[in-house]
DNA sequence: CGACGCATTGATCGCGCTCAAATGTCGTGG
DNA sequence: CCACGACATTTGAGCGCGATCAATGCGTCG
């Protein structure tokens, strides 16, 4: 078994912040040490098991919380059973900011997940106590906003090339120059996230890696090759 | 002419928020008096004729806005020319929130358009002098993410019927339940707001008609009839 | 009046969905 | 080691929703 850069901590536990690998990408980061421990102290560290859900859409929000291992979906659903995925989160990332009194999107855990949760009440006297986290929240929102602004553009108007490339070249710069993609989620989830099926999602794939654009190794793990000719999908140039 | 609430003020002048008629509705409620100055002292009345562009997709975020009459289109576009609106924005909106250094939308004036410009470095000082303002942001941002991530939906997953429907009763519950909706935008807007092409819309708000679910005396002014009918469309019950 | 812009309606097309089958992948147990 | 089943992914065939192209209606303004 690999050995993750997190220490494993027993869920329940304070969390021990100063050791934390996703401090510097998180809301943390926006805190000294000693303002680190006042959050560390109204922190409770969680696991999750793969489909488990960590928040649910409508619910009342109860907590707000910090993933520091592992992937998340977040999603909303029709009653009939249709799907959008709103966003992936991956650690250092911040949920519950989109909620008023209830949550306003299910985060459900893809593989394996460790979050720090912070109980509402608390996290916001915290908050209104730091100014610097205040703000980094703020920026957390904005970023969130503009993120969503470019989806709905991809929703609303591109075609499912555009959305597969506009995908592709989201994830490349986390990931890198070098090497390959690894998918944390399904086709399934890739599909909910873009508003297309799985069929037509493989199928775009396919034709990607016909084309010489990308190399499908297994069937999660993409390899990027013609990284301009997916730019030019991806923003409908030319 | 008909006279309106907000006094008409040069523009270039500096805002009367005492008599301003949509502060209750916009971040300013968040000010006592002596804070509403400091903010009024940064504020400069701006009028924009329609069509004109208030702000620009890419370009650096120069200024904050806060509309105070009048109706704007938020929107993002393709090189070849495709349009999605983001949102559209109404007195007592803020605008310019979506922003880190740059733009993230197009916000472009529907009819005649009135606002209070402040000016980023100075606003931004501001709001860190005055915490409830910030807090203020925040809640804003919360709930734009949260109308964001009903768009994702709407976008991704609903049929044209639904976003129709959806749409209607958007617009219903700000205009009150008695009378008929007055739609500031046009078939054009609708259809970019909405991921349709104007045809398809107005193709089905004929089919609503048909169907004695609306009511169209003008183009642009819509009277619901069978709201039950227009929400179990929209949520794809039954 | 005619010209223009916006909205509606009609006819047809095509992208992406649906239904269906084949293929691949992985874990489990003999 | 292979056989097997469960499940994810890929591929194929055909269809339908919404787009596209085109014509008409309709209100406003010069």
């Amino acid at each position: 078994m690999v050995t993750p850069v997190v220490p494993r901590i027993v869920a329940g536990r304070i969390a021990h912040c100063e050791r934390c690998g996703v401090r510097a990408r998180s809301v943390c980061a926006s805190l000294p040490g000693n303002d680190l421990e006042r959050l560390a102290s109204i922190a409770v560290v969680r696991q999750c098991g793969p489909g488990e859900v960590i928040m649910m859409e409508g619910e009342p929000a109860a907590a707000y919380h910090n993933i520091t291992s592992g992937f998340v979906r977040l999603h909303k659903s029709l009653p009939d059973g249709r799907d959008q995925v709103t966003g992936f989160a991956r650690p250092g990332d911040f949920l519950g900011l989109a909620s008023e009194d209830n949550y306003g999107v299910t985060a459900t855990a893809i593989g394996a997940v460790q979050l720090c949760r912070f109980p509402r009440d608390r996290f916001r006297k915290l908050m209104h106590a730091l100014p610097s986290l205040e703000d980094r929240l703020l920026a957390v929102a904005s970023h969130e906003l503009v993120i969503a602004q470019e989806r709905m553009l991809l929703l609303g108007r591109k075609t499912a090339r555009e959305r597969v490339a506009s995908f592709l070249l989201d994830l490349d710069s986390p990931c890198g120059e070098t090497g390959a993609i690894l998918l944390p989620m399904t086709r399934s989830d890739i599909a909910d996230y873009l508003g297309l099926t799985i069929e037509t999602v493989s199928r775009t794939l396919s034709a990607f890696r016909r084309e010489g654009r990308i190399d499908l190794k297994v069937a999660n793990q993409v390899q990027l090759i013609d990284r301009n000719g997916l730019r030019r999908i991806a923003e409908a140039r030319a």
